[in-house]
DNA sequence: TATTTAAATCGGTCATACCATTTCCGCCAC
DNA sequence: GTGGCGGAAATGGTATGACCGATTTAAATA
């Protein structure tokens, strides 16, 4: 019984003024909104701010350990708690999709469907948008894979930051990140299965394939040689798992 | 209920890798990746539960608010913490996608563009899998739009359960909590802008044509449709947010 | 039997102290 | 003068204990 309820979106009352820490979660988030807090700055020491804030240190942490938590601040002992500051694409936190996925039983299957949604979006987008540099790149890790054709976890390198360099050419930061959340939770599978790969060749071969519908400015074969690219790395890997003999890994190491 | 006085929970090693509140939270993880803690299920009393692990209240309380802040957790005063139970679709935490905008200025046009193409494969999807349930539903919410053309709040309100009867009848789960973590960021400008649309009509008709994409199992024309309905309310969002700061001329208009 | 009330439960907050790590500056040797 | 080196200060991490407020549960009363 599916339910459609069409109260989804939480309104997270902005004037909840409940408890204190939430409080504190929300004069902290508006500093951010602000600008007063940039990407790389540093808070000022618990102490100071909880007495500032007019709360208790623990509360303060709490508030704190909240936007750690989302990957919004990042705290270091010794040095002070900063708002994270990415180089390069934002990142968010897969930890809560990958709980999500063992709250709620996700299938494999289902997770590479909505990678593959994901990866179609961006191909295509960055076949209207990709720079020279952006096509470069991807033409050396086409190189690299080819070069990498006996050494599986190195072909995985190219093979992931081929997949990288293609979201960064959508232009798109959300359905970057968005992309590389869902990448994330399959990684560890990925690199199990690759070290048995067989077909590195043909995998090079298509990743050139959407290559060369990217340079050629062509979105619908970008989106579509994306899709037989993962439509076979799915049914490989399926069948290599197959092999293995239905082993229940619950490895879970996902401190990043 | 399970049983949570027996050895489930076993103390932390005094070698711990990282920091003892990380090793509390991958020790809840854990629980929750095996099954011992399911969703709806309510952890022990912090106190008990600190001295099971062999912390202190607030160091697993910091565990506790981790997990509780990407929504995996949530705490009740005086009844207790229990594992989130989602009735429908399992939602992720929309605060932060929506700390990561301003963080990294993201511009609206970015978000309409991930949402519409998580909509687009969604819509795909669908088309692929809906049941006559999901279609049953979609036909009585474009229902409720048409009898709602002078109620444009109404209106919304069924615009909006239209496009999650999509994403339920997409089948994939992933998919459709990813779009309701976009959507929610714009949902509160259009709520704003919606107050003053004037081209429902015509809304209402896009959707349909989804709709009937959707029942002649037409996943390509689903997907286009989509595109075209998200498009054009892009572009209406942002004349109508044009309009502003200029004139106030808030009468029937009805061009567009 | 139903309603009210009181006690037990449990998370939220506070205060304080101490520990572990990092940072940084001054000191000393070269 | 320069460069390494050590220690003090700064700062987050953890622990203990206490009290408060909200919630639940069950007993007591009408």
């Amino acid at each position: 019984m599916t339910d459609l309820n069409s109260d989804i979106f939480k309104t997270i009352d902005p004037e909840h003024r409940g408890t204190t820490s939430e409080e504190v979660i929300s004069q902290l988030r508006e500093m951010i909104h602000r600008g007063d807090l940039r990407p790389g700055d540093r808070l000022p020491p618990e102490r100071d701010l909880a007495k500032m804030l007019g709360v208790s240190r623990p509360t303060l942490r709490a508030g704190i350990r909240s936007l750690a938590a989302v990957g919004v601040l990042q705290s270091r002992q010794g040095a002070g708690t900063f708002v994270v500051k990415s180089d390069g694409p934002p990142s968010l936190d897969s930890s809560p999709l990958r709980l999500m996925a063992s709250l709620h039983g996700f299938t494999p299957s289902e997770m590479f469907e909505a990678r593959q949604s994901l990866e179609m979006a961006v191909a295509g987008l960055a076949a209207e948008r990709a720079t020279s540099e952006h096509l470069a790149t991807m033409s050396e890790e086409i190189a690299g894979m080819y070069a990498s054709l006996d050494d599986p976890e190195q072909f995985l390198v190219h093979d992931m930051r081929f997949h990288q360099t293609v979201a960064a050419a959508s232009g798109n930061r959300i359905l970057t990140s968005l992309m590389n959340m869902v990448a994330t939770i399959l990684f560890d599978v990925r690199r199990k299965t690759v070290k048995r790969a067989r077909d590195l060749k043909e995998s090079a071969e298509m990743h050139r394939q959407i290559y060369r519908s990217i340079r050629e400015r062509n979105p619908e074969a970008a989106s579509s040689a994306m899709r037989a690219h993962l439509m076979l790395a799915q049914k490989a890997q399926e069948s290599e798992e197959a092999e293995d003999g239905a082993a229940a890994t619950t490895s879970d190491n996902g401190s990043q």
